[in-house]
This record gives structure tokens, C-alpha cells and sequence, in this order.
DNA sequence: TCCATGCTTTGATGCAGATCAAGCCGCGCT
DNA sequence: AGCGCGGCTTGATCTGCATCAAAGCATGGA
């Protein structure tokens, strides 16, 4: 299945060395998706779509951070979705953005034109049941995320936020799997607040007990070492290592 | 679209009136079907599927609601997925059950073997597209659920739920439009607790508070009349109607 | 260099919702 | 009727996190 996702890739022949979509495409598809391809920029903090508004993209990101955000009338915003590099943005077949967009840090995306996406995608069973796995992927960590959001206390969702970044973390790079696991914190303490339903203030405290209880090591505000992974993993309430461990 | 769903439908040859899957399939895809549909029953409380059991089928809710949870070790609970008649049940391409399905009501469901389900699926690209559709329709009512979980306050949570439920009703039965809206609640107050994060007494409270501000009418503890939907769904905090008012 | 600005930490206080505890209501059973 | 039980309500108290407030620390620009 690897060889189905929808990712970003080394490609010779892009700018940014980026080659989405699917690596194991017929020449005729990929060249179909390559007319239609473009690259956007978007610097840290803007919105990149609207709640609302017509989306007529679907998109991955190449380098930096997007996330989806709900917000209330009264401004109270949930985090609903983070995106790393590689991961997929849209809604074959709908019209309309659930939620806002935004540009976490600087970002780089690679977008598609919606209509001919999906028309491609029509005609090509394995990218349309490469797209159903994603979104079940999607729906899985949002299930763990509302058991995160509804029953986990500010301490375990703080330890949950940080194992699940090592673990993105660890997918993308080789992963040493040996001593310590190291990391940065591609979060400002706020958007934590919003992805884990906290406010700033709590989720700094809540940082530093665990800097102070040794959980975690910490050198300047964003730079995490774990001495021990399946301490944090204890702390985040889990019993899913989210196959982190053997 | 409609005409893709799955759904339960009145069947005129099926033992309980149901007719699963799509009703647009073309003759023989829907007999390839009818060949590895059995039908199960189970008792309100009863475990349907475990957290972590190989799941070999898919399945719709016939009569009843079904509720998928996720469990922390020390027993904490949160309700991640509620399914009533008509709501499908599944993880085409999946071999475990990521989160517990749980009868909270006396439950029939319309069940298919996965194995030849997925193959009619592979070979039917609209039935594919329709589990996209409904896989994303999932997506965003988790979304929205997680602006519930993360940043409601307990009354605003509570007038969400009911009205996600009256919405939900309207959508079954011929919705008049007109006057009171009035249901039945399915769920007790602890599954209204574990589906929004809350403990069964703030639930019991706060559904008081309801009853005394006018908001809500209650006969007996289930039967619930709304006389001014507008006033609930501003309670609800939400400012999207779910399509509920013109 | 100095200040402004954005991000972060830490402290003091308040409150929404959890927890603990009792009792009520409706229903089925004997 | 009388009883037990599951579901629900209500009260008293506690507490974890929000809120309000102040100050520390980097970075960049004048």
C-alpha cells in the first residue's frame, strides 16, 4: 500500500523535488494530474480557506504546518485537524469548506484542481480506494482525538500532544528506534491549547511539570527530548503505543 | 445522490422490510450481495464487536442505536460514534475493530461478510465513491463533535445533543416542519454523559436548567418537546442549523 | 543600543463541573 | 401490596482548569 499514497516525494523533475499523488500511477494518469498541479504559498498565520467558502482544490502539504479549525460566533476556536508534510487536504465531491484552513508556520502546498481530481479518480479504482483508506485514517485519529478532547485530563492530553508528535515525527525520518527520542515542537504553546482544548497558560504549566517530573527534557521552548518513551506513553493514558514500540 | 446511499429501505422481499447497501446497484451486484447478508440481533447493553477483535463484516443498523466507544484502561469512557437505523457500520480494507460497538438499545443490524463485500465494492466504483461520501459525512459530524468535546460549556453541550437528535429525526420521519418539534431521547443520561464528555449528573442538571428556563418541555424523563427550535440551537451555540430552519 | 513585539512562564483567584452521597420515581417481580 | 432495582434527580463539597494579571525572554528593526 505504500506505494499508493497519496504523498509527497523526491521528483527530479519539480521545483521542489515534490511528486504527489500517487507513485504508482500509469504515465497517461500522472501526466493527466501534472497539467493540472500548482504550487501555493502562504506565510505563518494565514488562512488559507475560509469555513464556508468554495474550495476548489484538493491539496498536500510539502513543507510546514496546516490546520483545519472550528470556531465559534464568540471566537472559541478547536483544533480539529494538524497536517504535516505529505498529508492530504480536501473533499472529493463537496463543494464547500467544513472548517477554516490555516497556516500554522510558513507552508508550501501542492494543489489540484478539484473537478479533474476527481474525474481521475472516477476512472482510477485503486486512487479512489486509496482515498477511502486516508479518510478512515482520518476518522480513526479523530476518534482518539475526542477521547482525548472528552475524558483525558490536561496532564494526559499534554503527554498524548508530544507522543503523538514523536511518532509523526518518527514515521517521516529514519528512525533510530534506539535512546532517546528527540524532536521540535512545530506548535506555538497556543495552537497546543487549541488542538488539545486547553487554555495557553494551562498547557505551559502543564509542560513544565512535566519538564519537572523528568518526562521530558526540554532546551529552549521547543526543542523535547524523551529520555523514556513509555514513560510518556504511561502519562498520555493510552495503552496504544501507536506501534512505537516492538 | 439519494439514490446511492446505504440505507435501510422498505424491502418488500426481506424478512424485516430492509433493503441494504444501494439502491441503484445494478440487478446481480445487488443478488451477489443478498447472498452474504444474515441478519443479527442484540440486547440493549450487549457488546456488539471488541476494541481490538477481528471484525469479518460490515454492517447497517436496522432497528435500535449502536454506539461506538473507546475505553481507557481505568474505565473512562467516551462515546465516539453514534449509529442509528439507517447508519452503516464498518471499515472496508480494515481487519480490526478500532473502538468497541456497543447495543445501547435493543439492536438489529443487516450484516455483510467484509471479504465479498469489499470485492463488490472494488468492482463498483459508485459503490466505492458512496463509502467515500458517507466516510467524510462521518469525518465532519467527528469534527463538529470535537468543537463539542473541546470547547462547549455543559449546557451548550447538552442543547447540542438534542439537537443533533431532533435533526436526525426529521431527517427519518416526514419532517412537518411546523410548531413544536417533539422525540423521544434514545439514550440514558450516563450515554448522554459518555457522548459528551460530561458525568450523568451534570447531564441530570443541566437538562433541569433546560426544563426551567422553557426551552424544553419533558414529559417523563425521555419524551422531549422543543417549542422554539431557534431558541435550542442558539443555546447549542452553534451557528449552523444543520440545515434544520429554511 | 534600545525598544517593541510575540511568545512564554508563573502567580493569585474564581468557578464550572466532578465527586460523594442521599433519596426519588417507575417498573417488574413475587 | 411490598420489594428490589435501574435510571434519574438533587444537594453538599471539592478540585482542576480557566481567568486575570504581571513579568521574563528572545528576536528584529530603528
Amino acid at each position: 500500500m505504500q506505494d499508493l499514497k497519496l504523498v509527497s516525494q523526491d521528483c527530479a523533475d519539480c521545483p521542489i523535488r515534490h511528486r504527489a499523488v500517487c507513485a504508482r500511477c500509469e504515465t497517461d494518469e500522472l501526466e493527466r494530474l501534472e497539467e493540472v498541479k500548482y504550487y501555493r504559498s502562504f506565510e505563518a498565520g494565514q488562512t488559507v480557506v475560509w469555513q464556508g467558502d468554495k474550495m476548489d482544490f484538493v491539496a498536500s502539504v510539502v513543507t510546514g504546518i496546516a490546520s483545519l479549525t472550528q470556531t465559534m460566533e464568540d471566537g472559541r476556536t478547536q483544533m480539529v485537524g494538524l497536517l504535516l508534510p505529505s498529508d492530504f487536504v480536501g473533499r472529493p465531491g463537496r463543494e464547500i469548506a467544513a472548517y477554516d484552513v490555516v497556516a500554522t508556520t510558513d507552508l508550501v502546498m501542492c494543489c489540484f484542481r478539484k473537478k479533474p481530481f476527481e474525474q481521475i479518480m472516477m476512472q482510477t479504482p485503486h486512487i479512489a480506494e486509496r482515498l477511502l483508506q486516508m479518510t478512515l485514517d482520518e476518522l480513526d485519529a479523530a476518534r482518539e482525538w475526542m477521547l482525548l478532547l472528552g475524558r483525558k485530563t490536561a496532564r494526559e492530553k499534554i503527554a498524548s500532544l508530544l507522543a503523538i508528535i514523536a511518532q509523526r515525527n518518527a514515521s517521516l525520518t529514519a528512525h533510530p528506534k534506539v535512546g532517546d527520542v528527540i524532536f521540535d515542537l512545530p506548535l506555538t504553546r497556543e495552537a497546543m491549547a487549541d488542538y488539545l482544548g486547553l487554555t495557553l497558560e494551562t498547557v505551559s504549566r502543564q509542560i513544565s511539570a512535566l519538564k519537572r517530573d523528568g518526562v521530558i527534557v526540554l532546551q529552549g521552548k521547543r526543542h523535547v527530548t524523551v529520555p523514556d518513551m513509555r514513560i510518556l506513553l504511561d502519562e498520555a493514558g493510552d495503552d496504544s503505543d501507536g506501534g512505537m514500540l516492538a
